[in-house]
DNA sequence: ATGCATGAGTT
DNA sequence: ACTCATGCATA
């Protein structure tokens, strides 16, 4: 009996079905992204340097081995806190943390454009920064057995209602703007606090985070199926993307609702109260190869595929690992925890 | 709580 | 080959 049972992989989103939401996420993210996906002529520039930058960032990366030691930290972390930057289509924004996780860092964004230029000069003012992320290990709260899921992959895509704003382009926001989209449901404030409250009530129902990931199945909400303790995690402590956030907030508000409401139940009649493959290994980079892995995504987060392979060979990794490390850190990168998008 | 990975949908 | 939403495995 392995697969009992099995995953409906609808990919339709039951919140919206929206064909897509092309590429308007939040403004600012994309701003990020197109100078993230910035201009090709680094990439030439930057192949011709390609021996120097790999060694520079190396003997960087070596150089931050020591400057570790003065100030410890998990190389991965999560960015707290931070933010309350610039624009907000509506207003300024502010920032609440969680008290409960993590620890406070600054807010230093890297920016991840203009490799090109002064390279080895301007090595360390890239690399410092990017390297300097750091997080703190939680306590342990998990808890519970798990369940067989199945992984079902829908739910959303949705969020075609991002703030549609620029930050650049501020000027056009002067009149109009908004119009309709319930912005509240947006509102970074909101998902925060909302969050913040799920995870109170959550835990004053009893209920695990691979609880409620489970119990999201016998919502029958169309096309949601459960989810998993990460997903549910990441949507309590914020580290998802804004407009994952949007889309999974209403479908938890529904199980918190339905699951108040059940217990509410249980108090009125006590008396119903009685009662209720193969393994995927993960495979673990050493800190120095982080290290140096950080440096090279310091000076470019966005490596070209030989520039991938050059760097595998170089750290005597697995070039899908390497590749697979950017993509993530890029993620990373994008997550609400603020990177700098409000 | 978070690192590395997969898969669908895009570009 | 990338982005995004998610998940398994694990610290």
């Amino acid at each position: 009996m392995m697969s009992m049972n099995s995953k409906q992989a609808f990919s339709m989103h039951p919140i919206l079905h929206e064909p897509k939401y092309t590429h308007l996420h939040t403004s600012s993210e994309a701003i990020r992204r197109a100078c993230l996906q910035a201009p090709q002529i680094q990439g030439n520039i930057f192949a011709g340097f390609d021996e120097t930058l790999l060694r520079g960032a190396e003997a960087l990366a070596a150089v931050d081995i020591m400057a570790q030691k003065t100030h410890p930290f998990k190389p991965d972390a999560t960015y707290h806190t931070m933010s309350s930057v610039s624009c907000t289509p509506t207003s300024s924004s502010l920032n609440l943390h969680h008290p409960s996780v993590l620890t406070t860092h600054h807010p230093h964004h890297h920016h991840p454009h203009q490799p090109s230029q002064g390279l080895e000069g301007d090595l360390l003012d890239h690399l410092n920064p990017a390297l300097s992320l750091g997080g703190v290990p939680g306590p342990d709260v998990g808890s519970t057995p798990s369940h067989p899921h199945a992984h079902m992959s829908a739910i959303n895509h949705m969020a075609h209602h991002s703030q549609s704003m620029n930050l650049t382009h501020t000027h056009s926001l002067a009149s109009h703007a908004v119009m309709s989209c319930p912005e509240t449901e947006t509102d970074p404030r909101e998902l925060e606090s909302f969050a913040e409250r799920f995870k109170q009530r959550r835990i004053k129902l009893g209920v695990t985070q691979a609880d409620v990931g489970s119990a999201l199945a016998n919502l029958k909400i169309p096309g949601v199926g459960c989810l998993s303790q990460s997903t549910i995690c990441r949507f309590e402590s914020l580290t998802l993307s804004h407009n994952n956030m949007v889309a999974l907030k209403p479908i938890l508000e529904a199980w918190l609702e339905e699951a108040e409401r059940a217990q509410r139940e249980k108090m009125t009649k006590p008396e119903i109260f009685t009662g209720g493959d193969k393994k995927r290994k993960r495979t673990s980079i050493a800190a120095p190869e982080k290290r140096s892995l950080e440096a090279y995504f310091a000076v470019q987060p966005r490596p070209s595929s030989e520039k991938i392979a050059a760097i595998a060979e170089k750290l005597d990794l697995k070039k899908n690992v390497v590749r697979v490390w950017f993509c993530n850190q890029r993620q990373k990168q994008k997550r609400m925890k603020f990177s700098a998008t409000y």
